[in-house]
DNA sequence: TGTACATCAGTGAACGCGCGTTCACTGATGTAC
DNA sequence: TGTACATCAGTGAACGCGCGTTCACTGATGTAC
């Protein structure tokens, strides 16, 4: 016996996926603080009462777009970090980047923007799923012999560094003009880490 | 012969200033393209279209805003940069950035918001400042025997790491909750920046 | 110093507009028997 | 399978409100003589 949702439950989800990508496209010249939810209603072809069958208001639909965006990411990032050498870490990391940048526009885009932006539970939200990957690469890393002798402390140092270049990284791509200037954004982003990665290998010196 | 501003143009000034500095203060808990025109000009007790005599719009006033955080730093950068040891630079650096958050939080804070915000003139002039922070620590790196042999598109990209590295503490500062927390912030930034400093001793072994 | 005219920062009324939210509703879908 | 009732996603009218912008204005300040 398959699951199947009612056809009203996946009227809804369909409804609300709509409401989703709509103000992702409005998002992407404005900020979550000015996109109104009849301008939203308005690009789905729906009333704008039916907004509150799903979300309570804008920040809320925000939070459901920071989770879309981020929450399928955690189980990506190990892959990169699966990788044997520093220098395929860095490489695959960076190409999970701009892969990421390359399918997903402007969800990176809202993430980059929202991340310091005006509404407080979208930035939370946000801050929450950037710490959490922080603790993953962390994690990650205290399986692995190269990083033994290291303190906890110094661990979560190093990966924060590393989930905050990533993010530089995405944003430094979306405002890049063309793909001349993406691969250069990629070239220096691999040098930075390679930089990183050579004052970690004489941090313990 | 002292050069003294004309009443009016005085007060002219006067208002124009107040207007900037309403907005800022409107600007802790929201993003510029939501503060109105009108929510400005009320803070200030002028009537709205007192706002026309001194800006075409908020974004205007935004791009104002960002020259009046950043344009004065230029000096301040220089400063840091003249300190002997990689460690002292280190120290000072985080001091300098520490003691602009404390005197400027609201500026520092818009700064950090609109960086990537929804406004386009004002994004440019932000990042027209931060590539400008660039070029200029490169500049000074140039200068010294410690740098010789290095080419001129590794020291734009360390001095870019630097100046990054930089405007994340003082965001972080920013969202830190206590004196505890910022504590905690900046001696998180030293031990980052000594990691840098560390890879760039090693970049051309 | 005094006078006559020009400038222009700030005013206040008026405008049309889109906003978020409320409410009672409709009719397709779901459920119990 | 058929019927009777319950649910609830989406509707559409209505509301009060604050917005950005226009315009002709006022009166203090500035300037020329």
């Amino acid at each position: 016996m398959s699951h199947t949702l009612g056809i009203r439950q996946a009227q809804k989800l369909k409804t609300r996926q709509a409401l989703m990508d709509a103000a992702l496209r409005l998002l992407e010249t404005q900020s979550l603080s000015s996109v109104g939810l009849r301008e939203v209603t308005r690009a789905v072809g729906v009333a704008p009462t039916a907004f509150y069958r799903h979300f309570r208001d804008m920040a809320d639909l925000g939070v459901a777009l920071v989770e879309e965006t981020l929450g399928s990411l955690h189980a990506t990032i190990g892959e990169a970090l699966d990788e044997q050498t520093d220098e395929d870490r860095i490489d695959r990391s960076v190409e999970l980047v701009a892969e990421l940048v390359r399918a997903f526009p402007a969800h990176v885009r809202f993430v980059a923007r929202e991340r310091h932006g005006g509404v407080a539970p979208v930035r939370r939200a946000i801050g929450e799923q950037l710490r959490q990957f922080g603790d993953e690469v962390a994690a990650a890393f205290a399986d692995q012999p190269e990083w033994a002798g290291w303190s906890e402390d110094d661990l979560r140092m190093v990966a924060g560094m590393y989930v905050d270049h990533m993010v530089m990284t995405a944003s430094a791509l979306l405002e890049a003009e063309d793909a001349e200037g993406r691969a250069e954004v990629s070239r220096l982003a691999r040098r930075r880490l390679r930089l990183i990665s050579l004052g970690r290998r004489h941090w313990l010196d």
